[in-house]
DNA sequence: TTGTATGCGTTATCAT
DNA sequence: ATGATAACGCATACAA
């Protein structure tokens, strides 16, 4: 069933057709009407390839992320997903993991299959070393690269993110003003939001002068999901003489751990170990007590993110940066919150 | 850059040019050679919708299922996304949310978007009412349909899925010969793996001559991740007079909850209250003590679901149903296995 | 407002 | 082994 059978059962020419299709203003009421029914009778669909090769497009957006069943991630590309469809986009999803030959070929791959945008989910596609990048370059000189949760400056990639330098500091400042200063910085990602994470918790300690102890910030080089391992892993550190009173972790999985330590260790909390997570996931309230948690503001971004790639495609001007601003969710791992107003909230209007 | 521009720069014709694209063997070596330097030096990619156009095919699979967020799904649709690329396909994501009239939508999206396939993920996706799984029947006319974790026996539809029944069975005969008899099953989906498991559930009594309680059946009708909730549900339960000294979920959410309620109520785990969940996700070790959960083998069934998707559009014929056979993780919230072997693992090889 | 003719970049069927 | 040519199904510039 095509348009040449469509338009000899309505009596008109295959551009007739194709104009109601696209719905052109250029036919009479009565001759759409005609072509409708006969489309509606046969229930006709058009040939999306024939389309896509002669629009040279298929409303297709590449969703590129390194693990889909990454809490965080899984939950970002869900929020896109919706998003892009109630636009008229569908998405086409690829797990890159996150070695750079796999990121760079994934891409490729979605290049390959002529989609109008990709969207990056995750700051792990920023390389440290810039030279890595220029796949990145490459790729923004045939269609606009959208960046969730990562800061790179170039012409044709557009970057939506949260302010986690800000949010950690406010959360490490909330911390030291509750009277804490022995905190562990728990991170296990050196990508740019975790590096402005650390940013973030070290400013917090030069905001109210006090000293910084490399041996409090402590990267965890291991599973995503090894709670055990980070469990054994603070164990360890423990045992090693140090000593600390809060724990300010860059996810909430290593929040997480660190409350099991607490209780393996019969420690209290908050009262002997406050412990502040990110992300406020699901896990978050999976626990007993439930976890503060920055809230980075996934969903907010997401809608803004596709906002933006939308209207990029459209031909708009779009702004290249928006920020959005975290904030600190208090729930049963930290103590009530004193008069002291450091920690405050200072939400930023959405772009 | 086409084939056109190919064959000239190679002084070809672009059949051949289209046939070393193709690995058709009939081309002289010499010939094949000289094309493929020329493609190289142009950096040449053949247009993926012209592509599509002459071969009826973009070589993509649709996947659609209720919410890739979901802890479970998301693990699902990262093991299908991954072993569909393995094998040469894309995958296209669409999230139906659990409205009838949206699943249909969605799927209808996707065979407009002639995708070679679609996998369906979770039980969810087959109605009770027979008659409203017509939409599957009408598209499993056009393209075969994968379905996970579900029983739809019709002609091109393949189901690959967990024995729910005897897992959930195993499950609660390892609490019954525990010593334990008042077990509570929670359960928040009526789908067809959740009738499975609560049939499991109760044919366990029925084996050890057991009475079956109603009240100890309890549906809890909200949020998926509404873990404050459940645990009130619980609660409710408890003043309401219910007394049980086991709580086998049909989630592993819902067993945190219980695991929380637990905590709430001064409750030891395992000695008052034994408790298992299902899935065995990452939920089930962020909780001290950790979750006894119920295996469904997912990678397994991923991979097989694949393998069988991937051979039927090759043309092979293949078995419409695959069962793998889930298997009882113990943890913390269960008494140590008694001598008592009626609970021993039963696994059958993958099909 | 409607129709004609051509292009989009492949694949595939014939010849040669 | 290679080449000429016709599909594939739609969009669109141009003509009427």
């Amino acid at each position: 069933m095509t348009i040449y059978d469509i338009s000899k059962m309505a009596g008109v020419s295959i551009a007739t057709v194709s104009r109601v299709l696209n719905g052109n203003a250029n036919v009479r009421p009565e001759t759409r009407r005609k072509v409708l029914d006969v489309m509606e009778r046969c229930g006709y669909t058009p040939n999306a390839f024939a389309r896509g090769l002669g629009l040279n497009s298929m409303n297709t957006i590449g969703i590129l992320c390194a693990d889909s069943s990454d809490l965080y991630l899984a939950k970002a590309v869900y929020y896109i997903e919706r998003n892009l469809r109630a636009g008229g986009y569908h998405s086409i999803l690829c797990c890159t993991g996150y070695e750079l030959e796999d990121k760079k070929s994934s891409l490729n791959l979605l290049l390959n299959q002529k989609v109008d945008s990709v969207v990056m989910v995750g700051s792990n596609f920023i390389e440290e070393d810039d030279a890595d990048n220029d796949y990145i370059r490459d790729a923004a000189r045939q269609i606009p690269l959208m960046l969730l949760n990562a800061d790179f400056d170039h012409p044709n990639v557009y970057c939506t993110l949260c302010d986690d330098f800000k949010a950690a500091q406010e959360a490490a400042l909330s911390l030291i003003d509750a009277g804490i200063t022995d905190i562990l910085y728990l991170y296990n990602s050196r990508s740019y939001s975790g590096q402005n994470k650390l940013a973030g918790y070290q400013s917090a300690f030069l905001q109210r002068d006090l000293p910084l102890e490399k041996d409090l910030q402590q990267y965890y080089d291991g599973g995503h999901e090894d709670v055990d391992g980070i469990c054994a892993f603070l164990t360890r550190l423990h045992h090693m003489g140090l000593s600390f009173h809060a724990v300010l972790a860059s996810e909430d999985i290593l929040a997480t751990a660190a409350l099991k330590y607490a209780r393996l260790h019969d420690l209290r909390v908050p009262e002997d170990l406050s412990i502040i997570g990110y992300n406020n996931s699901i896990l978050a309230s999976c626990c007993e007590p439930e976890l503060t948690s920055v809230d980075n503001r996934l969903e907010d971004i997401c809608r803004q993110l596709v906002k933006t790639l939308i209207n990029t495609l459209d031909g708009n001007q779009m702004p290249q940066k928006t920020i959005f601003s975290g904030r600190l969710i208090r729930r049963g791992t930290t103590l009530p919150e004193t008069g002291n107003c450091h920690a405050a909230e200072r939400t930023l209007p959405p772009a």
